[in-house]
DNA sequence: CATGAATGAGAATTCATTCAT
DNA sequence: TATGAATGAATTCTCATTCAT
């Protein structure tokens, strides 16, 4: 076997094993685990049933390979928070309210995607069956995003611009004050996402409670 | 035909349904819509599959029947919310942050049962299958939550005690405050509950926050 | 419910699974277990394979509960072997050498029955997959034919007839003698059972054979 | 091509056909024909499907193949057999019942081993689906077997030591004196193989037994 | 020639729903 | 009216065998 033979070989199996992860990431998140069959899969994905055997031991096997992939990569997520938050700090209270405001706005948006709200679905309603899973994807997902909240936080702590004696708590404020309202309707009302104008709303209100909690009084140091 | 045996007759009827409902809340609850089965719900209720099937059209009628039903028994939930508020106004800003305290605490207990978590689940997991359903649980349960906060908040800032542009905004942002931090994480790790003293914790931090943003800062409204 | 109904009713479904069991014994005995589909059991007992799936748990349990009730039934050779001895002893050692070949000769042909061949087949076949069920069978079935023969034994030895250390070695000895050229030859060649000739000399031989061995060398006391 | 090329193609493909073989044999003697897929074949052989298909038609190819295969080695029985008599004839009574005794008990250590016991369940279990393969099975193992004893016997008579019409029920006798009660116990009862000691008596009583029945009265000659 | 993919069927089991009694 | 049986399809998974590369 050459190393041609072999790249052909490993990408001809690779590729079909891509197929049927896509299919089913496409079909598990829109019928959820029981609503899908390994025939659709195997159909949606031109290959054979045998094929999908073959790749993945059963359904569980290949349910949990794509919650484990999807989870990993809503990491997006995280790094689009992180993103928002950007390198240098705010120098003014106002310019930080205006920091969080986009953060807020940014995180929201990340959040409202139609994939990750299906994600978020699929993983509800599978955290009895499959408690792994569901531990994982907390720890990746929301908790992660906290935890970064609390990271930036520490450092406008340390800057005198936000005052927290818990800065994991006061994270997790943030993180629901920003999403909490818009995800939960939009876990139940799919169709109805809140448009830009709301959002711009949601985000400035999280923002401003944020700041009337956390925010120091004596801001920057005194504005002559 | 008497009336007695008219009784008698609708009173066997009304208990055998009563007992196909009871049977089939518990397995959906517990299993969801796919994986509980028609036959199940007939051996658990003690009944025959016919006597099921005569009582509801299908599985789909069986299924929105119960949602619905125990969507109603969730107004449970808002009015132990409504209870914990009390009767009276608070006179002064402790007294005010304790009374939010309190609500907050009892509002995260109500949420927190396994019941009501099942539910959302449930409901979660079919809001793309059934979005009347889901929208029926919105409305019914996380919305006049925040509806009825609306409204006590009305009465303080009419008191002087809250300041609120909009007072549902606020009165989200008091029940996602509250609850979400909680919420969220028992959705996906059903078995790691929070004990009481962390309830203590967010609740009093949840009453902080808000009156942080929304207290008058001319507490009580300054007796001279 | 009168006691008609419940007899029909029990009549009715009695029945079926009458049907379920007799299809299913004869397909397993011809086909073995793997060898044997629910459906062709289902469509031998002309009901669905609902009923049989109602009526047993799976594949397995019917099975064993086949195996169990045929192994039960193979009481019947041993009862046929008890019967052979009669109830009077044999008085002269040319006597018992005849009894002997009698119970030789029937209990051969006990065991040469087709049907008795195919459970043998059956349970040897499935020995490693179902341990209890061979065991249970090879108690039942040859153990206890050697009980039997044991048990008459002694009232030979009793008697003076025979002599014997070990009357249960003595009773294996006879059955093997008797049984085990033409069994061992007929689980390998199912389509030449012996003749009523060959198992005449079988027979004879295995009488013989053991009243060399176990005979008592002054038989009757004496002839004057 | 040179020759060397030629012979190293054909040692591939003799050794990969040597692996199949092995493996099945293994697969085969564990799970039965019907327990005994060609993947699980080919995996234990580390070869392609592919590779089992053009070194054999199909399964029932290769089935056949090894219980002929099998069934030839089962040759070391015979031999074992045979050796266990040894070349000189015994001298007097006393000595052939010890020699006696030792074949016997060789014999059945050679017939209980898992492999023997395991080949016989196998065959057995397929003897209605491969009579030819049953019958083969039959001529060259148990029968052989009797016929080794036949023709030793007949050394024996013509000794004097020995005495019987027929020689080749005589050898029967012994064979089945020896190996029965152990043998067939051993096929319904796999984990309780019979332990030396059990052994010993068992080989002892055979001897004894068979001596009894045939040995001549006027042993060797009549010591004066 | 040999590897992975494909085929096409079949088996066990389950389900929602409907008859028949 | 209620029970057990029946229906008919679907689902998960496996298998023996054959292409295509």
């Amino acid at each position: 076997m050459t190393k041609a033979d072999e790249g052909a070989a490993t990408g001809r199996t690779a590729q079909k094993r891509q197929a049927i992860l896509s299919a089913a990431t496409t079909l598990f998140l829109r019928n959820g685990l029981r609503g899908t069959s390994m025939d659709e899969i195997a159909a949606l994905a031109s290959v054979s049933k045998q094929t999908v055997y073959k790749q993945f031991t059963d359904k569980e096997a290949l349910f949990r390979e794509i919650v484990e992939e999807v989870t990993g990569n809503s990491d997006a997520v995280v790094d689009i928070l992180a993103a928002a938050f950007g390198d240098t700090l705010a120098a003014t209270s106002d310019e930080l309210e205006e920091r969080l405001r986009t953060v807020a706005r940014v995180y929201l948006d990340a959040v409202l995607r139609a994939q990750v709200l299906s994600l978020r679905r699929l993983i509800i309603a599978e955290a009895e069956q499959f408690p792994d899973l569901a531990r994982r994807y907390y720890e990746q997902a929301p908790a992660r995003g906290i935890d970064v909240i609390a990271d930036r936080l520490r450092r406008y702590a340390e800057a005198g611009l936000v005052v927290a004696d818990d800065l994991r708590l006061a994270a997790a404020h943030f993180a629901y004050l920003a999403l909490a309202i818009a995800q939960d309707r939009a876990l139940f009302l799919p169709s109805e996402l809140p448009g830009p104008g709301e959002r711009d709303r949601l985000a400035a209100a999280a923002a401003r409670a944020f700041l009337a909690t956390y925010g120091s009084t004596e801001p920057d140091g005194g504005k002559p």
